[in-house]
DNA sequence: CTTTCGTCCTGACTGC
DNA sequence: TGCAGTCAGGACGAAA
């Protein structure tokens, strides 16, 4: 599903497409995703000109010519497929939108976890969706004395916190769980237990887990497809996540990737090498 | 205030 | 082969 690095890597694909383009058509072909389409969702895009495509978290932002900006979120299983617009539309292609050079973007989710909305561009940061979230955690917000202080006295489980948006944005269950794996902490971890001497470790690591993903183009799984559309986008292989009963990657160590449920979701660590502390 | 839990959805997969 | 059941998970909102 996509996470920071999937959804930064489609904001990428996108901006060739529309960053200057004007939107010559727009198609709804159902009511409501997850929420419904706002009311103006067609009139506020139908004839605009894309500024520019940003991202915040897990949200693609994207800013037009008319004061308007359209809020995207992928959810689970959103892909922006790439193609001309004579192209045939496929199952679940929910949304399309078509730029001036007969190009278009073509928004597809099945489970319709995704959703979009509107903002006029001087209430983005107060929005709902937006007014409650943490520091971009490639940002310089996102500091050592910052995460000592939103995890202080929380016995909420570091797996929990780091996936809740409020503390820090752009996490998934995926790069939590690759995370915690590089820096030897035990997802049930009480957040509070951490002493600042692990939070040095772990937000670097964080940093550098999600900085590679990007790198490598967003990783994929079973329903993620790079914005491009194009074939040969990265199979990342994950040191822990999905790796159940396979042998832990730290050489200096012979046990099994275990899997657990926390809160509904699968964590995914090796009980030698990440510590509870 | 913090924390937990139900909800939304469909395709892939498992087991009988 | 078919069918029922389970699972995947982000974010919201209600409830404890």
């Amino acid at each position: 599903m996509p996470e920071l690095p999937e959804v930064e890597t489609v904001c990428r694909g996108l901006r060739p497409v529309l960053e200057g383009h004007k939107i010559t058509e727009v198609r709804k072909n159902r009511p409501d995703l997850r929420f419904p389409i706002p009311e103006n969702f067609v009139s506020v895009l139908q004839g605009a000109r894309v500024e520019h495509i940003g991202r915040r978290a897990k949200y693609i932002l994207m800013r037009l010519d008319n004061g308007w900006n359209i809020g995207w979120h992928l959810g689970m299983s959103g892909r922006m497929v790439i193609d001309d617009i004579t192209r045939p539309e496929e199952k679940h292609d929910h949304i399309v939108i078509a730029n001036d050079e007969g190009k278009a973007v073509f928004f597809c989710d099945p489970r319709r976890f995704g959703y979009v909305f509107t903002v006029a561009e001087d209430e983005i940061e107060d929005c709902k969706h937006f007014a409650h979230l943490g520091p971009e955690p490639l940002g310089n917000a996102f500091h050592a004395d910052y995460l000592e202080q939103a995890l202080k006295g929380r016995k909420t489980p570091i797996k929990n916190a780091l996936l809740d948006q409020r503390i820090v944005v752009g996490l998934g269950n995926i790069y939590v769980c690759e995370a915690l794996y590089y820096a030897g902490i035990h997802p049930e971890t009480p957040s509070k237990n951490l002493k600042r001497t692990h939070i040095d470790t772990l937000l670097p690591i964080i940093q550098d887990v999600l900085n590679k993903a990007i790198a490598a183009g967003g990783s994929s799984l079973k329903d993620y497809v790079q914005a491009s559309g194009e074939l040969g986008y990265f199979q990342h292989q994950f040191a822990v996540y999905g790796q159940e009963g396979e042998k832990c990657p730290n050489c200096s160590c012979d046990k099994s990737v275990e899997r657990i449920v926390q809160s509904g979701r699968s964590s995914f660590y090796c009980p030698e090498t990440q510590l509870r502390l």
